[in-house]
RNA sequence: GCUCACAUAGCUCAGUAGGCAGAGCGCAUCCUUGGUAAGGAUGAGGUCACCGGUUCGAUUCCGGUUGUGAGCUCCA
């Protein structure tokens, strides 16, 4: 591939570099000795080199953007160090990694940073980057970083770079009077920084471990141009209209009381009516698919949470043990040893597998306070649960079944991307896993199968198998863009063990079942909040608490309004007739605010003429149309579950 | 659980440098009877989250509790 000829800077200097020039040839031509690595190319952000080791050829890195925001991002890291020990020279300094849509940097402070305190930051950030400093790599020795940091008083990067290999030459990055550890890469000079923003202030700890101390984290982001930042400034706003807890609250979904208790969560009517509509399809689903579908009770002895082994495993984060009569009791956290029970509750034959026991179960975890986050992570929850039980043979075509049942409720839903993860062992470390070698290999390999039959593209993550099987996650991607664990199938291999489940095989004798533990949509209260953000609030017409508003022109009409309804109610859509005493627009702006898909406006005309105008919440004025019309083609909506209005696509 | 911030009417938020609190929306009543996103008038609503302390006096200052938010940690 031609590479052309392109320009490099250092700080003020430019020269033109032929493709094939070694970095070497370069310090000549810039006439520099010491160790400077970094330039960009063209003097374009864009078009910048991450990284140039001694002896390498220069290319610029494939124009990528990616990479360049990375090392745009890490510097503005070390320039809001930088700015934050100018203004606060006692701050000693943890780490500064770029992130996924910015950068942060973590401080030890003797009184933590207020937000006056970011602006004043951001503003000495800005002179660092008008001064356009050069960012300059030097390698040094290892005594001589520790003597440096010793120094300069950093006891953390004193931690850092003990654990760093002997013997090999550490990198340093410096930009006018700052130092900073680091293996970089960075922009050429602080001047590159052209668009950046600090956002929040927060605690993290050190090294991420809730036993060390905790440092003041500032979050910042930056962006190779002010548009790149604005975009995700507004895509920052746009994820804070469509919150959860904030259209729950508007659209009369659900609640969390604080005379209640945090984690628990009060489904409204409306919102009662969209987990019914679930969980309907979810019923008939099941059932079409071979499950029976069961209840379990929401306590049982603690003695089953011992056998289970989830009161040794997970203690801490059940709810306690409640006393009666002399016997404690647990609330459940998970519905398996239930299921598992009702499978021996009688002797079973092979004829009799797959046995798939379905149930939208209602657990309680007991979750730390500060993990709670409206209905997302939630303390008590209804998983949409079920436990296949079948032979070795069978679990590949199980898997197949539970794939098949996922990307139906995904596609119903309009989750339209999403990402498969095979989570398998760490073939290191086999021991960290119960089961036979020979099983786990049968489970995995029925996993990958059960996806490659599906035709679906998974990655496969090492390693994170839970320790009693492997297990198949689905991510589904929503509208901003985030991802939302949804789907899991595990294979268990642990708890048919415990239970000593058993079936009679063809050969008369007992035979050890294999266990599917799957959720499809994760949780009730998680699965509905996901939905609001998804939707914004706009639920498709099946879904939508209100399908069809009613609204008078005036009082004149009230008789034939009332006439609409009670056709559209018959005809089994859910129907608001709004017969206040208040202006026709008005109505139709509550209707609008309320997300109701459909409004009917009936005036003189209207009634006249047996008809109903039909306004829809997004495309508008449609027309006039027969209601018997309207409500069988709404009818049709509703029922096969459309995500997009059908009238919309006639008019 | 940890760090920081926040808690005023059903909602969104003002406010008092310590002297028993205000707006808009919503709600109620009345007037208005209208043609595709806000007609008008009147009125009701608050132990300023809770418990203590300082003070002649606390919604305001201080401490604690509870809850919420942003993160961290965790998420069978």
């Amino acid at each position: 591939m031609d590479r052309p000829a392109f320009k490099v800077t250092w700080g003020n200097d430019c020269i033109d570099v032929q493709p094939g020039s070694t970095f070497l040839d370069v310090k000549k031509q810039l006439g520099w000795d010491d160790g400077v690595l970094m330039v960009s190319a063209n003097g374009q952000p864009r078009e910048l080199m991450a990284k140039i080791e001694e002896d390498c050829e220069i290319a610029p890195l494939g124009f990528d953007d990616e990479k360049a925001r990375w090392a745009l991002r890490h510097t503005a890291a070390h320039v809001l160090a930088q700015a934050v020990k100018r203004l606060f020279p006692g701050v000693r300094l943890g780490i500064g990694p770029a992130i996924e849509d910015g950068f942060y940097y973590d401080f030890d402070t003797k009184s933590p940073f207020v937000p006056e305190d970011l602006i004043k930051i951001e503003e000495e950030m800005q002179r660092i980057v008008n001064e356009n400093m050069p960012v300059v790599r030097q390698e040094v020795l290892r005594e001589q970083s520790l003597d440096m940091f010793r120094k300069s008083n950093e006891p953390f990067k004193l931690e850092l770079i003990r654990e760093l290999p002997e013997g090999e030459s550490i990198s340093v990055y410096k930009q006018g009077e700052f130092v900073d550890l680091c293996a970089g890469p960075h922009v050429p000079s602080t001047g590159h920084i052209k668009a950046f923003k600090l956002l929040t202030i927060a605690g993290a700890y050190w090294r991420g471990d809730e036993n060390l101390p905790m440092l003041q984290r500032i979050y910042g982001t930056a962006y190779l141009t002010q548009e790149q930042l604005q975009e995700h400034l507004d895509r920052l706003e746009e994820i804070k209209k469509r919150d959860h807890r904030k259209l729950a609250r508007e659209l009369d979904l659900f609640s969390i009381q604080e005379e209640g208790g945090p984690g628990l969560v009060y489904w409204h009517p409306k919102g009662a009516l969209i987990r019914e509509c679930i969980e309907n399809l979810w019923r008939q689903e099941h059932r079409k698919r071979g499950y029976q579908l069961v209840y379990s009770p929401h306590i049982a002895k603690l003695d089953l949470w011992k056998t289970s082994g989830h009161w040794d495993w997970y203690r801490d984060s059940m709810y306690a043990p409640m006393v009666v009569e002399d016997v404690e009791y647990l609330l459940k956290p998970m519905n398996c040893p239930f299921h598992i029970l009702m499978f021996k509750n009688q002797t079973r034959s092979y004829r009799e597998l797959p046995i798939r026991y379905g149930e939208l179960g209602t657990v309680y975890r007991y979750e730390r306070s500060g993990a709670l986050h409206g209905a997302l992570r939630v303390r008590g929850f209804t998983q949409d649960d079920a436990h296949i039980f079948c032979r070795l043979d069978q679990l590949e075509d199980e898997l197949v079944g539970v794939l098949e049942l996922a990307q139906f409720m995904l596609k119903t839903f309009g989750y339209d991307e999403y990402h498969c993860m095979l989570s398998v062992r760490n073939p290191e470390d086999k021991a960290k896993y119960i089961g036979d070698d020979d099983v786990w290999v049968v489970a995995e390999s029925a996993l990958e199968g059960a996806l490659k039959r599906k035709g679906l593209p998974y990655r496969v993550d090492p390693g994170e198998a839970k320790f009693y099987g492997p297990a198949i996650d689905i991510k589904v991607m929503d509208a901003v863009g985030r991802l939302w664990q949804g789907t899991t199938i595990q294979v268990d291999l642990n708890l048919p063990e415990r239970f000593d489940v058993s079936y009679v095989g063809e050969d008369g004798e007992k035979h050890r079942p294999v266990m599917i533990h799957r959720t499809v949509l994760g949780a009730m209260e998680r699965f509905i909040a996901g939905l609001v953000e998804l939707y914004a609030g706009a639920f498709p017409l099946w879904l939508s608490p209100v399908q069809v508003a009613v609204i008078p022109v005036s009082e004149k009409q009230h008789a034939y309004a009332r006439e609409v309804e009670s056709y559209l109610a018959e005809a089994g859509l859910r129907v608001l007739c709004d017969l206040d005493n208040e202006k026709m627009s008005y109505k139709i702006r509550q209707a609008q605010l309320n997300k109701i898909p459909y409004m009917l406006v009936v005036g003189g005309r209207e009634a006249g003429e047996k008809t109903v105008s039909v306004r829809h919440r997004t495309y508008g004025d449609l027309g006039a149309f027969e209601l018997a019309d309207f409500a069988s083609a709404a009818k049709r909506e509703a029922e096969e579950k459309l995500l997009d209005s059908v009238l919309a696509s006639v008019s």
